[in-house]
DNA sequence: TATGAATGAGGATTCATTCAT
DNA sequence: CATGAATGAATCCTCATTCAT
């Protein structure tokens, strides 16, 4: 009789559950606006649930950053691996660019509000951020090296590179006249790749 | 010569004081984070005199972010409207980035913390940034007719050209290393402002 | 049977506890008087609870008066729909205003301080009072019609009827010089209800 | 030229004026949620000056309701020390009660609001209502030794008569349906007089 | 294990009172 | 003497966290 009804763990995976909501409420509110009672009711979940899975509300957060990062830098990494061609990068920033929209929410959160969560925010520094920029770096290097790319300090042009999305990710939704979901300015995202990499490329003779 | 003293009132302005306080509170806790308490102590003045200047802390942080955009945008205005070559804009770019240093704690109150104070971003949009994406678009604009700048979309390219500000402005604090007060990486402006005028002009036959 | 012992709440109703000690506490000391913090002591629970009974101050306050008013009313119009004789109206009176010591409190709470809630005064007067007064009205008409009461205006006897309680119920603490469990004055209460009758019925041929 | 303005003391007694404001504001408000800034404000004056002539806010209260129950009393002795018929208490009655609009303001402060303040309550009862009490009684006691009152106990009597006034005072603000300025309920008055004056009147045989 | 009632420290805000001018 | 800016204790209320069931 107990088992036809299998209680605690129906939904899938009661933790990436709140996690989720988490995400999103951060998102949409901020972390300090954003209450257990609102966590809880939004993951479905009883507020006291929340402790069981997290130690406090600021447990909650770093996993939520901290899982955000990384699966952002992954697939960013993953498809800088892939690239063939240095010229190519263009069409890669634009595709990524395209689907920032799907991943909008996570920036939010880990750019506006991790800024204040000092031990995490020194966290994804060393742990992810640091990382990232010596791979795009050696990549840009590259480029400049093979005489593809114009003679520019590479550690710079790596924050840039890595700055166009972030700035194309939440741009949209500061300088954007529109509300709530932000749509992805696939023009704009066309415009910031194509100034980058005329800018970066060395012209043609 | 007795109105040389007036004791209660020796500082510069009570009223500037508070947000003087309030725009570096913000600035490194959030503007949720930051108590009443702490503002006034910042201030020097008790919690309640908070509330004689202002209606309450909403208020302040709505002060403190419009007298900010309008600074800003103010400055960029100007030097804007005194460029003469259109080649010259890195210069300017150069200018004002350097002393973005000067601004970024502002930088920080406006993009971040504004974002969930939906009325006021609302103000800042009509009465500032669209404004001021009109000027820069028509400047754009002008470049292309000219055939100095590439034949681009200018609204776009205006936004980029704004992004670019915000984005040295503060990437610097998401991009770092550094703690608290990022010192402006010169090098890193130079190079936006590089990029994005290589990426914009018409490469010479 | 484990569910005889339910320790977090084994008193009557957490409630209905904070009810009776806010309507004693405003008895004594008027709403605005009466802080929060003594709400929450005098009903023995955290301060913090009461908002989860009630979502503000204000709103205790209109349940006492709300419940008060009606529990008040209603043993009114039962004692006076078992009335049988026009004449034992008296009778009625005194035992109705003996007890009244039981509701000084209420009383003080609905008359006094319902004064400054507007909005809860006025639905008091369209669910309870207006209705009353109605039926009060309807019985002397009756009394009147059968030569019993004098032919006086119905309705305003009503309104005298209805002030008679609250004048005895509380007169007493205004005009007496005792403190404050005012000992409900018998004498006094006969008195009103004599003169009263004396001054409603037909005087016999 | 200093002769020009009369700047002190232009207006009626600054002191006076702030009492009228009280007074009008404790009605309306109550005493708690009549700030000294509304009171200073409806007085002409600063918030300062307030505590030029009163020590503190309980102060002012304390003198609206002394001169208040003063004042009210002493119409009502001299009134009641000219009657000639005992009969004619009727007719002064129903004067009394139409002029009470006049007073109602004072009424609705010196019953609510002074039931909190205990030394000023008991001072009221010592000084005024006892004093009065014993008037009243000593007329009705005539009255009954002379037959023309029935004999019921003067004492109580008295208690009646003055909560009579009472009564009819604010149970117009209590027990009516209209809004603020609460019109005298002259037929009201004239009920309440004429069913006292019946109940307490030996019947003719 | 999941719940949600209870908690109480801490937050924004009000307001009587003081005091330098 | 009148002013009103400054004060800070005290208020109502929120919310992360605990714990008995």
């Amino acid at each position: 009789m107990s088992r036809l009804f299998h209680p605690p763990a129906p939904e899938p995976n009661t933790k990436q559950r709140i996690l989720a909501a988490a995400q999103h409420l951060f998102a949409c509110q901020g972390y300090e606006k954003s209450t257990t009672r609102q966590l809880a009711e939004a993951a479905g979940v009883a507020e006291g649930t929340l402790f069981r899975y997290f130690e406090n509300k600021n447990a909650i957060f770093v996993e939520v950053v901290t899982q955000g990062w990384s699966e952002l830098l992954t697939e960013l990494l993953t498809e800088l691996s892939e690239i063939e061609s240095y010229g190519a990068v263009a069409e890669m920033m634009r595709h990524r660019m395209q689907n920032l929209q799907h991943h909008s929410e996570l920036l939010r959160v880990c750019l506006m509000e991790a800024q204040f969560h000092t031990e995490l925010r020194d966290r994804i520094q060393t742990e992810l951020f640091s990382k990232m920029l010596g791979v795009v770096e050696a990549f840009i290097q590259t480029g400049i090296e093979r005489g593809i790319y114009r003679p520019l300090n590479p550690t710079k042009v790596a924050h840039v590179f890595l700055g166009m999305f972030i700035m194309a990710g939440f741009g949209a939704t500061v300088l954007n006249e529109n509300e709530a979901p932000p749509t992805p300015d696939i023009e704009l995202a066309e415009t910031v790749a194509d100034i980058f990499l005329h800018g970066l490329l060395t012209p043609p003779e």
